[in-house]
DNA sequence: ATTAATATACCCATTAGTGGGTATTTTCTT
DNA sequence: AAGAAAATACCCACTAATGGGTATATTAAT
């Protein structure tokens, strides 16, 4: 018996995935959440032995969430589950302790292939993701460390729509030192323009 | 016999209302498509009494392709299907011919009750959709006039990443009546702060 | 323990965007 | 033809963000 839970917050493809894994006897789906921090309690509660979970979700994102889960439970199967082919996610959750990945433009059945694929401690990838970057360490490194802890902190506020004043009361640092994060994530990118760092930040948020 | 066709560019969620569906004897699924200009086809060849289509989806999006289907066959019921509560793009539904709208965080049984309601020629709206403003027409028709050619024809510009000078030269037009739009926009839409305009162009692209 | 990376914070200069005006011409509506 | 709405274009002033520097303390990695 393959426990499982899954993390989703459109309630409507965990009830289609429900519906698919009702009839399979070797499977139990023994809880599902619509955001990060309810997965947890349920992983802690129910310890299921495979998790599926989105990438962006509410309170905890699935990358987050992945890695706490790893940490304390670490024979815990985790497959990430996402729109797009958007290789940073990817890598992240890899990163994270995942060893599976589907997508959402994929056949549901592919679920069932994955649960079965990971518990067995093998990886799966959907077929639709582009895997030469997974063995190909050069562009792996280089991406992994793009930005920093704070540099990250700061791209989500300012995809929260704050300004460089608002984050510097925030993070109770200086004007000039958001702006210099800034001026290092636009380097660090490749961006240029005004607009440009608030734009990557949230397409950042849709695109996976 | 209750023919229906899905459109959704995520196959995961039509499989799993395929599975929903698939012990409704009255039901009959005749087509599924992952973009609007294949759901054309499937309803000009399988004349399905009821649509369920996406609003954000490849090639031609779902209140366009409603448009045509209600022109071609008034008789077919659309039920549009979003992931937010977008007052919006659920007016452009409506106005487009669709009776019944989804959300992608409810539970899957309610297409179920959406199919049925449709069908008996009723409206159906999903509990978590703020209806009040349907029944305000003052609200919707101020919104529908909200931004005139120019401004929508700019706003999509910001949204493409582009400054005040580039649209400026794109457009044959000063800067300063790029800028004079932009500020008459702010002022419509109600917005505040630097990078709100931009914002505001890009989530709407992606809001629904 | 030493080095590398990160976070902190400042300097100066420039530009894009915003806020608040006014005014003229073009286009649409009736 | 008259009036309303939209598009055009400018004024001044202000702020936030960017580009390009330097410098020091703190953390992380080896």
């Amino acid at each position: 018996m393959i426990k499982i839970a899954i993390a989703e917050d459109h309630q409507s493809l965990i009830d289609g995935i429900e519906l698919l894994l009702k009839y399979e006897i070797n499977i139990k789906i023994v809880g599902t959440a619509n955001d990060g921090e309810e997965l947890l309690r349920i992983v802690r509660r129910n310890k299921p032995d495979v998790v599926i979970t989105d990438i962006k979700m509410p309170k905890t994102d699935g990358i987050e969430a992945t890695k706490l889960i790893k940490k304390e439970f670490p024979n815990t199967k985790v497959i990430g589950f996402s729109m797009f082919d958007q290789q940073e996610a990817i890598q992240q959750m890899i990163a994270a302790g995942a060893t599976g990945y589907l997508l959402k433009n994929s056949p549901l059945e592919e679920v069932l292939n994955a649960i079965k694929t990971v518990h067995l401690g093998e990886t799966f990838y959907d077929k639709n993701i582009n895997t030469k970057f997974l063995t190909e360490p050069s562009a792996t490194t280089q991406q992994k460390t793009l930005l920093s802890k704070s540099e990250k902190e700061i791209l989500l506020m300012i995809g929260q729509g704050k300004s460089s004043n608002e984050i510097a009361a925030l993070r109770f640092t200086s004007v000039s030192t958001v702006e210099k994060h800034r001026k290092n994530m636009i380097r660090k990118l490749g961006l240029q323009g005004k607009g440009e760092l608030l734009r990557y930040s949230i397409e950042k948020k849709y695109d996976f």
